[in-house]
Formats: C-alpha cells, sequence, structure tokens
DNA sequence: AGTCTTTCGGAGGTCAGACCACCGCCAGTA
DNA sequence: TACTGGCGGTGGTCTGACCTCCGAAAGACT
C-alpha cells in the first residue's frame, strides 16, 4: 500500500492534512503550539475557509488538534490520545462484546505492569502510591475511589515507557469507563480491589515483571468476573474476510 | 454517553454524530447502508448542509463512514478500522520511536497468536497455509513477499476472535508499512523468514498457545533486529503528566 | 442484437461572504 | 482596589450558487 492515509477523504482535505503534517514533521508545530486564525491560515493555502475547517476538523476528530471556541486551534499537548469516542462508536458499529474489550485490556495492562516494573523511575513509584493511598482514603466513595482506581492505571501506562501501548489501553478504557461508574456503585469490596491494587504496586516497586503482570492480571479477571463480562462458551466463528489493503 | 467523549467538537458536529450514533446503536444503520443524500438529510436535522458535512466528515475520519464522491455515504463496512493515518500523525507529534511501534506490536502479535492458537477454526487455518505457501513461492520477489507476510498476520489476527486487539494491531502494523517496503527490498533472508511463519502456523494449528507465542515474539524480535529498531539504552523518563479525565 | 459512446441526473466538493457565539482583556467606574 | 461592561479576535453556522465525479440510461454504431 503506497498511499497511506485513507482514500475516504477528498482533495482539499486531504492539501490540508498533510500540509499540516509536514509542517509537524520539520517542527515548525510543537505540541501546544497555535495555529494561524481560519482566515489567515486559509487565505495562506490559497483554500476557501470552509475547506480548511474541514481539513482541521478532521485533524481534531483524530486527536491530533485542539479546538477552543473564541480562542484559537492547537496542537494537541497532552498525552497521546486516539479519539477516545471511537472505539464507542466502532463498537456499536461492528458489536463488539464487553470480554473482548477486557481480554483487550488483560493482555495490555498486564504488558504495561511488567514493563513498568522493568523501567519504572522513583516519580512514577511515588504517584502509584499516591493513588493507592487515596484509593483507601475513599473506599467510602465509590465514585471517587475509581477516579483514583483509573489514575493507578494510568500511572503504570506512563511508567511502561511506550507511549504506544499507553495510548491505546487509554482508549479502550476510556471506552469502559461508563460502564464501570454504574458497577462500582454497588461495589461491595472495595477494599479487596484496593488491596490488588497495592500488591500490584509493591511488585512494580520491587521490580518484579512477572509478579507485576501476573497480578495485574488477576486483577482484572477479577473485576472482569465482577461485572459479569466472562466469555462465554464457544461461538460460531465470524466470517473469514481477509480484505486486500486496496479500497 | 454522558461523559466528555471530546471537548473540541462543537454543538452541531456533536448533534450529527450522536443523531449517527443512536441509528447505528438501535439498528436503523447497519454497516454498508447508504445515509441519505446530504442535503436531504440536512434538511432532515434541520441543520445546514455545512454543518452536516463537518459533522459526516468527522465520522469519516474515525473511519465509522466512507465518502465516496459522486456515489454517496455509506457506513463502514470491512473490518473496523481506525484511523489509519491517525497513528502516523500521533508518531510526528509526540516523536515515537521505532522500537516502541515493535514493542507494542510484539506484545500484540503474541498475545494474538496464542489466542489464534486456542481459538482458530479450521477455515483459518486453511487461509494461514495458503499464506505461507505464497510466501514460499514469492521469495524471489519481496513486494510480493511481504503482501502475503501482512495478509498472514492478518489472518491470525482474526483468528484470535477478538476484534479489538485485530484493529489495534492493523493500526501499529500499517504505520509501518512503508518502512518495511524498503527493508524487505534488501532482504537476504526471507526463506529464513517464511520458515518462521510456517512454524508459527504450526503451532497455532497444532493448537498450542504458549509455542505459538513464543514463535511469534521470536519472528518480531528478529525483524525487528532486522530493521535496526531495537531499543537504546537507557533513556531519561518523560515528564509524569496524568490529567484528569475532566476537560 | 450486441456493444460502444454520449448524455444526464444525482451525490459529494468547494467557494464566497455575511452573521452569530464565545473568550479574554482592558478601560472605565464605583 | 475590585467589579463590570465593552471590544476585538477567533471559531461556529448559514445560505445558496457552482464544480466535479460517478453510474446508469439513452442513443448510435457495427
Amino acid at each position: 500500500m503506497p498511499q497511506s492515509v485513507d482514500a475516504s477523504n477528498s482533495h482539499r482535505t486531504m492539501q490540508v492534512v498533510n500540509h499540516v503534517r509536514s509542517l509537524i514533521e520539520n517542527g515548525t508545530l510543537q505540541p501546544g503550539d497555535k495555529i494561524p486564525p481560519e482566515r489567515e491560515f486559509a487565505r495562506t493555502l490559497k483554500i476557501s475557509r470552509a475547506s480548511l475547517r474541514t481539513g482541521i476538523g478532521y485533524l481534531a476528530a483524530m486527536g491530533v488538534m485542539k479546538i477552543r471556541h473564541g480562542v484559537g486551534t492547537f496542537v494537541a499537548d497532552g498525552p497521546p490520545d486516539f479519539g477516545k469516542a471511537s472505539l464507542s462508536l466502532m463498537g456499536a458499529l461492528h458489536g463488539f462484546q464487553s470480554w473482548q474489550m477486557f481480554e483487550a485490556r488483560i493482555i495490555l495492562e498486564s504488558s504495561l505492569a511488567a514493563l513498568a516494573a522493568e523501567r519504572g523511575k522513583e516519580e512514577h513509584h511515588t504517584a502509584m502510591a499516591e493513588e493507592v493511598a487515596e484509593m483507601f482514603a475513599t473506599l467510602g466513595t465509590p465514585v471517587d475511589y475509581l477516579i483514583h482506581d483509573v489514575l493507578f492505571h494510568r500511572v503504570i501506562a506512563q511508567a511502561s515507557g511506550n507511549p504506544i501501548l499507553a495510548a491505546v489501553m487509554e482508549t479502550v478504557t476510556s471506552s469502559m469507563y461508563d460502564k464501570r461508574r454504574k458497577t462500582v456503585e454497588r461495589a461491595t469490596d472495595l477494599r479487596e480491589s484496593a488491596e490488588m491494587h497495592r500488591e500490584i504496586y509493591r511488585a512494580i516497586r520491587a521490580r518484579k515483571p512477572a509478579e507485576a503482570r501476573q497480578l495485574m492480571e488477576k486483577h482484572l479477571r477479577m473485576a472482569q468476573k465482577a461485572q459479569g463480562a466472562e466469555r462465554p462458551a464457544d461461538r460460531k466463528a465470524a466470517p473469514i474476510v481477509v480484505k486486500s489493503k486496496r479500497a
């Protein structure tokens, strides 16, 4: 596949996207930078403002740009962020199952935990410890507990030193957030959960990858069970379709 | 979807996105379906055609819709497909390293191989065998070889029975395609590569998850080395930023 | 009759310019 | 000093006309 990008989008849109891409690649545009106002930028590229906006919109949809009404348009600066929304849409569209989400999460996060155990720095350990402490402190308020739970996992992703995997994990987990928030409400054993997080933290801090991986896996499987999202017995295979890359 | 999604997008755009989402969720819109012409759809939603287009563009950027100039706009039907373009953009933006790509790929694909060994159906085995055969048949033409290489890995992803992981893998690998194509040109040991694929196939067919995982990992590590994308010695930690979910 | 060519309608793509909505800042006021 | 109103800049939306592309029906040629 020579080209790249997708065929779906039209000429002008791609023109904008590619222009921005080159600006980023040659360092002219850095994360957090503000791009020129639409009117001006459009004049520069010699296209209408409408077309420019289409292109910018495309980039914003992919999380590369952040638009702030009345302020300006900026290059994304925070941690990489694939379209969070996309997964939930895709889920509805392709009928992703809950157990598949968990499976993906288990695979990603246990590896992430192992990597974090290998590479985590002091500051990561500190951050993790703080979140664990917060979890114990919020055992009484599930909603708050969840926040620190999520944060804890996020720190681990950071500590793994692999932003790609971290971003993927973020995408997957964020699409489960809503469901978790409901489940957490009637959770009875937050204490046990917190305990497990603490163990994971210890394994990572002690630089024991295998142990961290195993504990994380155990933790997530338990969470999966708590949410009744186990994989059902065997299922019919989906029709095997291995499309050529060509559109 | 109560929570965030992203703050980046404006009222009308989200209106369109949410409308389409509900149409998909309640089954009115199926993969492959054609949505009404822009002018008509815009009238239905009581918004301008321009705004409608912004929303549709957003969906298209995320791979949920496919737009065909002069024909119409359709709901994506093929395998799930996160914005292929996005990763390469994000890569340029956040400076993803080659070794990180490989690391992600190794983690994903070895797990995928293990799952495929557990769940692969006859048809998957058949398809894999075919691709392996094709690989041996195209040892002399690297470009063609690569095609079947990619296809082989894709079948494994299919066989894993987890479309989410498959989609993620696809996103990661597709962003490496270009580089691989160059590397393959001067490859001297395609035969060895083909041989490894054959072994992986055997392990999967024999339903030996652990073995399949290990072989896949070995295979990819070798590919990584061939491309000189190993992880350098130790690096400075990135500043730890754990943003709250709230925008 | 069968096939190639032309035409045309429908669908998306682009454009221009006016006007609306939002945010941040600064001057003026209490 | 602290509050408040207004202004300028920036993104958001609308209208409506025109362009380009694709596919199929209609017509012409063999």
